[in-house]
DNA sequence: CGCCAGGCGGGGG
DNA sequence: CCCCCGCCTGGC
């Protein structure tokens, strides 16, 4: 990889990324597309990623230091894809095309807190209405910032939002997920939860304390674990993938699936992130 | 109007 | 443990 500074933007080399497949299947929720390239609020800044040729991109409203600590994390620059792409390629033919069709997709490490709060809105709900919600959430609650005349509101901190009540919640459309953020708020207020202790313990164990938040379950806590807490060892199942895995690899139970699973062993959220989106995008 | 949407909680078997 | 139902809300 190489960065070249510009007057105002970073040109990064040599690091092939699928934009599109990143930041719209369906792990992150603010990202935006714009002429010429995508629009996103990451680590309290706007920032804008305008793809070149030959595996180059320009990010924009990025220091070069940013990047080396921020991006090249966020980015999930640290893995070796090809590696990780060469071993779900070979656990069967559907992963294969999956990594054919999305190869340079990246899983992003993100924010734990945005991360929890977006996923629990995200229950029973489809994409457009999520995004809404969580932009309108960051409109409420958030900051606003300014960068190269766009205006955009950062995500709220713990403290922004433990002091709006559930009605204020409901206002914004949340519905019955109003009391669940919550009740994850006053559990990290109170340090029942705590993502830095999550992040170091095993999978299971971080995953029963997620669960005592009321609103997160299975399939919520294992995106928190595995989109923003590094664990990869996490395949989240939701009503696409329990149907996919039932038609392509004929798994009818629980028993299965844990199996199925383990077969990828640290790479099982890799697996999930590029069938789960092969799966959205060949059903239409 | 009913049904569904990238789940979950609560109750009952 | 498994199954089933209702659920805020908005779109179709």
């Amino acid at each position: 990889m190489n960065i070249k500074e510009y007057t105002d933007f970073l040109r990064i080399s040599g690091v092939e990324i699928n934009f599109d497949a990143t930041f719209f299947s369906g792990q992150c929720f603010r990202w935006k597309k714009v002429d010429g390239g995508y629009i996103g609020v990451v680590n309290r800044k706007i920032v804008l990623v305008y793809p070149q040729d030959n595996n180059t991109f320009d990010i924009y409203n990025c220091s070069p230091d940013e990047f080396k600590k921020f991006f090249y994390w966020y980015f999930d620059l640290d893995k070796d894809y090809d590696l990780i792409l060469k071993e779900l390629s070979e656990h069967d033919e559907i992963l294969k095309k999956a990594v054919e069709k999305y190869r340079g997709m990246r899983l992003l490490n993100q924010e734990p807190f945005e991360c929890m709060i977006s996923f629990i809105i995200s229950q029973n709900n489809n994409i457009k209405r999520i995004q809404i919600l969580v932009e309108r959430l960051c409109q409420a609650y958030g900051e606003k910032i300014e960068y190269k005349g766009f205006s955009f509101w950062t995500f709220p901190e713990i403290e922004d939002l433990k002091k709006v009540s559930i009605e204020e919640l409901k206002c914004l459309g949340l519905g019955y997920r109003a009391e669940y953020i919550k009740d994850a708020i006053a559990k990290l207020e109170e340090g029942k939860i705590d993502f830095e202790s999550l992040a170091s313990l095993e999978s299971d164990e971080a995953r029963k304390i997620l669960k005592t938040v009321k609103g997160i379950g299975d399939k919520v806590a294992d995106c928190i674990l595995l989109y923003s807490l590094q664990k990869y060892d996490v395949f989240p199942v939701d009503v696409w993938v329990k149907r996919a895995l039932r038609e392509y690899y004929g798994i009818e139970n629980i028993k299965q699936l844990r199996q199925f699973i383990k077969s990828f062993g640290e790479l099982a959220g890799y697996a999930q992130l590029f069938l789960f989106h092969y799966i959205r995008n060949s059903n239409k």
